[in-house]
DNA sequence: TTTTGAAGTCTCTCC
DNA sequence: GACTTCAAAA
């Protein structure tokens, strides 16, 4: 199915603006063969290799066995990939035999459709996606058998931390004598230890020196955790990883089913894999060998989740007679942006590719913009993004990349304020607003009655109950299984009295609810609501904004047949935004794209700015603890820079205005890795203060430096 | 026991 | 600013 990724429409979420982007299934073969045209076989002999240079074609057509492709940044790596894809389709392998695994949703999807353009219909049939979708998918169908119950719910990352909270509770680490770490500390090393197999008393060492004492009640905390998991029919990210990894390599039967559907497994961005993802990867091809990798390690920026360039750099001796493919000739950028990347790169501690090259000679070096303050540097990227697109080139063409979600919220006001559409890639979710988890905590208790994360938060929302009541409402519906009219037999304190019954009233009418239909969902939200907006207005300063997100969430739960099917998709597929059916023109489509670092890897624009290039904010002050961490701050700059085809812009704002600092501004160091041998492959470029400076807070004239003001706390409100 | 207000903390990357 | 934690009031 050809993923059309559009834009709809606008919606603020939290005072941010979010652009909408929805999948479409398109079956117009009109638009494939517009597509196919490009690169169909011209002269019939080389298939869905054609267009391929000899190293891209080497790989594609490589037989079976292991392959190892070295790819760097821009060097086509997801084209040969697809293509690759193709080759195998027109040897007749059945498209669903073929796995496509990726690292991100983004690339899932891209992935899928591109290699509907090149081969058409057929490849619709490949079975593709995130680790974890691939992993959720073959839960539900052979989970039963490794002792999950099949309607399990899955937790994200937060709901996984609030359960870590109950078992640290529980066990009385909560009290503050001591240090002991917080939930989502916690959370992390149990989830590192999963992904690792580190020892979590080593895990301590590098990471938590101060928690290294508590390292048993740690442990405690871990198992209790487990066994709630266990307990409450819940899965976390982890498990999902863990459940598909055990099931191969220790159920046999199963082991042999599960790999057994699969004849051909290709993997991108190999760089970004753990040592879990490998074993389940080994697991996979037990009966064969047709295990396809694609990687850089000199974009690895995913180490934070356990990540580890050893699983590239040993795949060869994982896999002995594994066939290596290196791409090194880049596509994508002219030469001056190869050069200036190249020399960042090169800094790196531990290096293992080459420099790339390419054919496109000419085109400007880089620009090192210097600004002055933070306004300026926003007013500069905007003044110039409108200059690019009266030049010809379209917004969609232009991407703004950062560090951090929140280093955009300046520039974001500023296009708000100048009419120009944006998406924003990556920062704060839909999902982890608070108020959709509150609605969505609703429909989890209805598909899963032991969901105690949910349970707790949704009595806590409820007027006149409290830490207290919350749990012994739980505790009396633990005694009764957790069945359905458990929280009826509830005895509520007389404060809690009326909320209750409005609780059991409305849980009842959604249990005796029509059977699974188109919009039920919806229609549950809706009934939620009925009771749960009163709670939001009471709750929030501005709850329109979130009202209207339930809104867009009752949309988004149109598109899905069952409960269950909505909430599993929102934990692994969560939507930037969500459709609107009624808007949806093309001409919407032209939108600038601003992206964090990460989000931004495995796409390309014609013109890139970087933005925040100081210290401290790129590479992140957070994340500079070890030589090992400065090393991935600087590839992650590395995978900014190679983002850019013609137009390449990185800026500094010489004075940061630093509210954790109190009321001054502070000055700021360029980031160090624009050092003076980088630096001097570009062009330095002064950015012009605007022409209005800010007003004194007591003669706030202009609405928009007003605004602004007010959006940072400047003068103290 | 819940609510409320004030003080304190911390800002990341993704499935 | 957003969220958490803590102490005091209802």
């Amino acid at each position: 199915m050809a993923i059309e990724a559009r834009v709809v429409r606008r919606h603020t979420l939290s005072g941010l603006a979010l652009r909408c982007i929805f999948g479409t299934v398109s079956d117009d073969p009109r638009l494939y063969a517009a597509r196919e045209r490009e690169v169909k076989p011209r002269d019939g002999t080389d298939g869905a290799a054609s267009g391929l240079n000899d190293a891209q074609r080497r790989a594609a057509t490589h037989g079976e066995g292991p392959l190892l492709i070295v790819a760097g940044a821009g060097t086509g790596k997801t084209r040969t990939l697809v293509h690759r894809v193709g080759v195998l389709l027109e040897r007749g392998v059945r498209p669903e035999r073929i796995l496509l695994l990726t690292f991100t949703r983004r690339s899932a999807q891209e992935m899928l459709a591109r290699a509907e353009r090149l081969v058409g219909s057929a490849s619709r049939h490949v079975h593709g996606g995130t680790f974890h979708a691939t992993a959720h998918r073959l839960l539900r169908r052979f989970g039963e058998q490794a002792g999950l119950r099949p309607d399990f719910t899955i937790m994200d990352q937060s709901d996984a931390e609030d359960l870590m909270q109950f078992s640290r509770a529980r066990l009385g680490f909560g009290d503050r004598k001591k240090r002991f770490p917080k939930k989502e500390t916690l959370q992390h090393v149990y989830s590192r230890h999963v992904n690792t197999d580190i020892p979590v008393g080593a895990l301590l060492r590098d990471e938590y020196p101060q928690f290294v004492e508590h390292e048993d009640e740690i442990a405690k905390v871990f198992a209790d955790y487990t066994q709630r998991k266990q307990e409450r029919n819940l899965v976390d990210y982890d498990d999902l990883l863990l459940f598909w990894a055990t099931l191969l390599e220790q159920v046999p039967a199963l082991a042999d089913r599960i790999a057994g559907l699969y004849d051909h497994i290709l993997v991108d961005e190999y760089q970004d894999t753990n040592l879990l993802q490998a074993r389940i990867l080994r697991g996979m091809c037990r009966t064969h060998r047709n295990l396809t990798v694609v990687g850089d390690d000199a974009q690895s920026i995913y180490s934070f989740r356990g990540a580890t360039i050893r699983n590239i750099l040993d795949f060869p001796r994982e896999y002995p007679g594994t066939t290596v493919v290196a791409l090194e000739e880049n596509y994508r950028s002219t030469q001056p942006i190869l050069d200036t990347s190249n020399i960042l790169i090169s800094r790196a501690g531990e290096r293992h590719t080459k420099n790339l090259y390419t054919r496109r000679t000419g085109g400007d070096r880089p620009w090192l913009v210097t600004a002055q303050d933070e306004p300026t540097q926003t007013r500069f990227v905007v003044d110039r993004i409108l200059e690019l697109h009266e030049e010809g080139t379209p917004l969609r063409e232009i991407a703004v990349l950062f560090r951090a979600g929140y280093h955009s919220a300046d520039l974001e006001i500023e296009l708000t304020a100048r009419s120009i559409p944006f998406d924003k890639w990556g920062g704060l979710k839909f999902l982890e607003a608070a108020h959709v988890k509150d609605v969505l905590a609703f429909l989890r208790v209805l598909e899963n009655p032991r969901d105690e994360v949910s349970w707790y938060r949704l009595l806590l929302l409820m007027p006149g109950i409290g830490e207290a009541t919350a749990r012994n409402a739980m505790e009396v519906m633990a005694e009764h299984a957790w069945s359905h009219a458990s929280f009826g037999q509830f005895t509520p304190p007389p404060r809690a009295r009326a909320a209750h019954q409005a609780l059991v009233t409305l849980l009842d009418t959604l249990r005796s609810g029509p059977p699974d239909d188109e919009g039920a969902v919806a229609r549950e939200i809706a009934r939620v609501r009925v009771l749960y907006d009163d709670i939001l207005r009471e709750k929030y300063d501005r709850p329109d904004p979130r009202l209207a997100d339930l809104d867009q969430l009752q949309v988004i739960a149109g598109g899905y047949p069952s409960r269950a099917a909505f909430l599993s998709a929102l934990a692994l597929e969560p939507p930037q935004g969500t459709q609107d059916l009624g808007v949806g023109s093309d001409s919407e489509d032209d939108t600038l794209v601003l992206s964090t670092a990460h989000s931004a890897k495995g796409r390309e624009w014609d013109a890139v700015f970087v933005i925040w290039a100081v210290d401290g904010y790129f590479p992140l002050s957070r994340a500079l603890g070890s030589d090992d961490q400065v090393d991935e701050e600087r590839r992650l700059m590395y995978v900014a820079l190679t983002r850019a085809r013609n137009h390449l812009a990185v800026s500094y704002p010489l004075n940061v205005y630093d509210t954790r600092r109190g009321a001054d501004y502070t000055f700021d160091q360029v980031s160090r890795f624009l050092d003076r041998g980088v630096r001097g492959t570009m062009q330095r470029v002064v950015a012009e203060p605007p022409a209005a400076e800010l007003p004194a807070p007591d003669a706030a004239t202009a609405p928009i430096a007003d605004l602004r003001a007010m959006m940072k706390g400047r003068f103290g409100v």
